[in-house]
DNA sequence: CGTCCACAGGAATGACGGGCGG
DNA sequence: CCGCCCGTCATTCCTGTGGACG
């Protein structure tokens, strides 16, 4: 019976009309052939680097720009045309991009650098410097002018410190017959107060600032993609208009874009439309942040989950904008209720402080004068949301329907 | 006008499971 | 096997603080 209702499935995917010529090409991670809007930033990019083909290193660069703006699009753009233009010249030149949220700590980032320099460390055990120093050896051996792009290097910074960009940026100090030059990714401009300034001044040879793109120009990005992505008629032209409003108003950001437009297209299709309309967009918004919250919910570390169930509680019971206090206690309960040992409260501060930069909480400070300072806290998503996942924990889902003593003395 | 609340949030340190080279 | 280092998470200790209260 299962059987015959995923045929149907199957079947009307298949004769139903088809909406997609090529879904690969609006997935964020694709580097598309034209970069409307970015001629500039590539062509000055592109002029910077330019000396590695003549044998002599690069300035290091700073590219900064808010999320969605391009930076990464256009590096990736011009490092490979950069490397084929080599190869044709038989120019020395590596390139390596790496991104630091996904890599993480320095010993990674290092470690990656060892690949492209074709030795094998192993993933964890040796020592930061040791690491280093291979590369280093193994380098200047290599004779070539290495490129090393890293994307979202303000993650980098905050977690490890600059020794990393410190360690890099005066590597060229001590090769004899390579050179290194770095560019640097990151969009959050603040990050440059916390590197030395020697760090800062060697990094910043070259800066390029990647503005937000207007609805204006989202829609001409929307429009080269959808040639290419959807069979041509299927896509309004109400509903591309939308997408790149929706993201022009969020700081101009051509993923979330490129993102409305794909959700919105899967949508239709799996109503068996022809054609994608604003409704589809807007249903594609929903949809967007839906899983979002949903997957972040799911894979929230235990204490993280029950200080969100605290919260959760306490707005059942009718309390709205709680304190930090407040939050520790029903908490402490919970913890005893399912005999777990319960976190101290400076932990359990910072916890909050996460759900709340991930939005599931909205945590603000507030100052009650002498009944103290503290965060005033509520819940960032409807608590149905909360529910429906937490009652597929094992943890969690006994405690959803409890009522927290500590409550009564609460007014 | 000083006090003092109820925490915020930084820094240092520790425990832990993993892996190294020797 | 040892001594060392890794990243991660948590603890402990700490200093900082805006403004209502007395």
């Amino acid at each position: 019976m299962y059987e015959d209702l995923l045929n149907q499935v199957f079947d009307r995917f298949l004769t139903g009309p088809r909406l997609f010529r090529d879904r690969e090409v609006l997935r964020p991670d694709y580097v598309p052939k034209e970069l409307p809007h970015r001629e500039d930033q590539i062509l000055h990019v592109g002029r910077i680097l330019v000396p590695v083909l003549k044998g002599s290193r690069s300035s290091n660069i700073f590219l900064y720009g808010q999320t969605g703006t391009g930076k990464t699009a256009v590096i990736k753009f011009i490092i490979d045309r950069l490397t084929k233009k080599s190869q044709e010249i038989e120019a020395p030149v590596v390139a390596c991009y790496i991104n630091c949220r996904l890599t993480g700590t320095d010993y990674r980032v290092f470690s990656k650098l060892c690949e492209v320099v074709d030795i094998n460390v192993p993933f964890t055990g040796l020592a930061t410097n040791e690491v280093f120093d291979r590369f280093k050896v193994a380098l200047d051996s290599k004779k070539i002018l290495l490129i090393v792009v890293l994307d979202e290097i303000d993650f980098l910074v905050r977690e490890q410190g600059d020794d990393l960009l410190y360690d890099l940026t005066r590597g060229n100090e001590s090769l004899q017959s390579s050179k290194v030059s770095v560019v640097g990714i990151s969009n959050d401009l603040q990050f440059k107060e916390h590197l030395d300034p020697r760090v800062l001044s060697s990094l910043s040879e070259e800066e390029v600032v990647f503005r937000p793109y207007t609805a204006i120009e989202l829609g001409d990005i929307l429009q080269a993609r959808a040639n290419l992505g959807f069979v041509s008629g299927t896509l309004t032209k109400g509903a591309l208009n939308l997408c790149s409003a929706l993201a022009a108003t969020e700081h101009g950001d051509a993923r979330r874009a490129l993102d409305l437009l794909r959700v919105a297209g899967e949508l239709a299709e799996r109503e068996g439309k022809s054609k994608v309309i604003e409704e589809h967009v807007r249903s594609a918004q929903n949809k967007i942040e839906e899983d979002r919250i949903t997957s972040t919910l799911k894979t929230l570390p235990l204490h993280s989950k029950l200080v969100l169930c605290s919260c959760y509680l306490i707005k059942q019971a009718g309390y709205d904008g709680v304190i930090t206090g407040n939050v520790y206690e029903v908490y402490g309960e919970l913890c005893r209720k399912i005999q777990l040992e319960s976190l101290t409260q400076r932990r359990v501060s910072g916890l909050i402080s996460e759900l709340d930069i991930m939005g599931l909480l909205n945590a603000s400070l507030i100052n009650m004068g002498r009944y103290g300072r503290t965060k005033k806290i509520k819940l960032g998503i409807p608590e149905k949301v909360i529910r429906e996942i937490f009652v597929k924990d094992e943890w969690l889902s006994t405690l959803l329907d409890y009522k927290p003593r500590c409550l009564c003395s609460l007014k």
